[in-house]
DNA sequence: ACTATATATGCCAATAGGTGCATGTAGGCG
DNA sequence: CGCCTACATGCACCTATTGGCATATATAGT
């Protein structure tokens, strides 16, 4: 298949539309748990939809431990074209409730690092309000 | 499923990228005797991807008789946002020889009008021949 | 009305893609 | 070494998509 149709194939599916946005939005590198409590997907579905992206060309990752942070792979002139269209295209109001979780879940970074990994939503929430607590 | 997603999967075909990339380097509104020319596909194929495209959003039609003028639909913003963006993004080094045969096929409009429908691809390299002699 | 032709579409088989579940792998830490 | 944890992946099932063929539709011309 020609690169520029298995692009558009990587980005047909909403999750792997959702997951970009979530890059586009946030410069920095993420980790699989902080994708999986922003779009509250499980986690195999976010691991196989970065393989996709990462397949396509258009996500890199670089392992820090057992965690594994992926970015956009904008090192490419055809990356940035694309990545710069779907901001705008994509535009601010779809998948706002992801980019709100996002913001929270990166609360709980320390030194910019994931310390998280998966816990029960409940205790998630939790943790995010007495952050924010220490925060304000 | 999310309008931004169905967009993108109807990208996901070559074939119907291909299409595309004929609108975006002729702005004529084009007939699927002439797509199917220029791509060297079944009718049958044209037509099913039209209909997808059209479903889509991204084409727009207009019939002439029993011609079928497909054209980019750009009256929405988000439209000429992706078009443009196609155009770069596609590059002029892709599907040139779908260029070329679309230009060849062009030359047998009269008037600006299709009026030569399917005939032999023999037939039809003689006529574009016989073209090219009259008009140099 | 009959025919020719440009286009659309219904049906089938083959293939690809997504989800869910379970399990595997690999690094950190005691 | 052994356990915990973050992440990856193989398998089964289901659905969606595509290509091929035949045929239907619709309009023009005679």
């Amino acid at each position: 298949m020609k690169p520029e149709s298995s692009i558009f194939k990587a980005l047909s599916d909403e999750t792997r539309l959702r997951i970009l946005h979530l890059f586009l939005v946030n410069k920095d590198p993420l980790c699989v748990c902080e994708i999986v409590d922003a779009l509250k997907v499980p986690q195999y579905q976010a691991s196989k939809h970065l393989l996709i992206l990462k397949n396509a060309g258009l996500v890199d990752v670089k392992k820090r431990g057992t965690w594994a942070y992926h970015s956009l792979r904008t090192n490419e002139s055809k990356n940035s074209l694309l990545f710069s269209f779907l901001k705008s295209f994509l535009g601010s109001d779809s998948f706002e409730e992801d980019k709100r979780n996002l913001e929270s879940r990166l609360l709980l970074r320390e030194e910019g690092k994931c310390v998280v990994g998966f816990v029960p939503i409940s205790t998630l929430t939790r943790l995010i309000k007495t952050k924010r607590r220490q925060t304000v």
